[in-house]
DNA sequence: CGTATTCTTGACGACCATCAAAATTCGTGG
DNA sequence: CCACGAATTTTGATGGTCGTCAAGAATACG
């Protein structure tokens, strides 16, 4: 029970089989320039082709536990993805959403070990990468070096920047701060329609305080939510995150 | 005035020549094994002596200014830094602590750029690396990258740490955490009286409510300060914690 | 020794967490 | 396809926490 969300319903465990689309043809990846391994020559992708699975995994999905050992990485190629952390007040937070050219678990590359567990927000699309084949080639190729650095760096900054913009101020402000974030990445799939939940767990708030606010953004017109997705009206958010 | 902080009496600009202790001798540093370039060797370090300076820097003194284009890092050997950043309210808040061992402005390694303000927060030592010896040597010793994931991953971790500990539930229990994780940190440096400006800008609180919870701590006989340090009653902290 | 900051303490009010209950959505199995 | 149960969401009412304003005390600095 301690160490377990309350609710697991949504949280199933990592599917191997029936989502599994094959060994990666890295060179024909479509975001390859976009990824952590853009530095790498086609003569290295082919050499590493054989240990690096593409899997497409449904929303929900439990991508890592918190604390498990790991020898695999994930880059993800399409979809959203939580990083979450349960507090022992039995709440949990939200500290960070990795997406398309993230890495889910880059923490194992210093520590090989899962510091927090991660769920798929959205179906998402990724290749696990053996920690063993990165080491490898990162001695092969030093530019894979520069490439990582800043990966370190990026999800330091998002770290930072959910400190500062979804963690001060009123609620209010906080929840228009995430839905200009979200509305930020030019993915289709960061347009999904949040829960209540996560929200409150990105902005450290209780669910019936974001619910209250959605509704209110909702009924003012800044935000529609229809089927999977929203929409908001970028003008009058910004300027609700000034104040 | 946007970008600096409202009171400047204490953040004074870089000293150069008062306290330079001169030349680093690496190989004969105290501190080398736990520091972030251990893994060098003699020959590496008496090839890089000659850019690298040894300084000791008083108190309040501001060590980098955000967004300034940064071509060398600071190593600190001995005291604790705080790294800042103004929000567009006025106000400020800490984003993490660095201490013996850390490397201020490790961003720049990734951007050379400095994302946020530093100030020391007691007298340091520290040793000013240009970025290029750190790429040159890291061609050289490629276990330096390991060295240096690691610092990257430390930087997160803590980043993490104070989401979850410092801007999580009751004021007062912050402020506890924040006193125990100061107690922690096994450098005398790290007992010094903290000003409560800045364990509200950690805490993401007002000063006053700092102060108040200050007042009852040193009343109820959990916090003790004396002069420049202070002292606190760990177990009725950690039951505060735990609340 | 005088001035500027910081710290302290008080009072008030706004914001929000909590509890509770109804409404809605979702997933499952019939 | 429909119906049932579970989980989530919504909305209301209430109380505590904490931010703000304000004024006095203590401290640091030149």
């Amino acid at each position: 029970m301690p160490g377990m969300p309350k609710s697991n319903r949504s949280v199933r465990p990592i599917c191997l089989d029936p989502f599994w689309t094959g060994r990666s043809l890295c060179g024909r990846c479509a975001v390859r320039q976009s990824m952590p391994f853009a530095p790498l020559q086609h003569e290295d992708l082919e050499q590493a082709l054989l240990p690096i699975d593409s899997f497409r995994i449904p929303a929900g999905t439990r991508l890592q536990q918190s604390g498990a050992g790991a020898d695999t990485v994930l880059t993800l190629r399409r979809g959203l993805v939580k990083v979450v952390e349960d507090l022992p007040s039995g709440r949990h937070r939200i500290l960070r959403l990795l997406r398309a050219g993230d890495v889910v678990g880059l923490e194992a590359l210093a520590t090989l070990r899962y510091q927090h567990a991660a769920d798929a927000l959205t179906e998402i699309e990724a290749c696990r990468i053996p920690i063993s084949v990165i080491e490898q080639m990162s001695r092969l190729r030093p530019q894979l070096h520069a490439s990582l650095t800043q990966r370190w760096n990026e999800n330091l900054a998002q770290a930072e920047r959910i400190m500062l913009d979804l963690l001060s101020g009123e609620v209010q402000v906080r929840i228009a701060r995430l839905l200009c974030m979200l509305d930020d990445i030019d993915e289709p799939e960061a347009h999904f329609r949040m829960s209540r939940q996560d929200m409150a767990a990105l902005v450290d708030t209780s669910p019936e305080t974001a619910s209250r606010i959605c509704s209110a953004f909702l009924q003012s017109g800044w935000l529609h939510e229809e089927g999977q997705g929203f929409q908001i009206d970028r003008g009058a958010l910004q300027r609700i995150c000034a104040a």
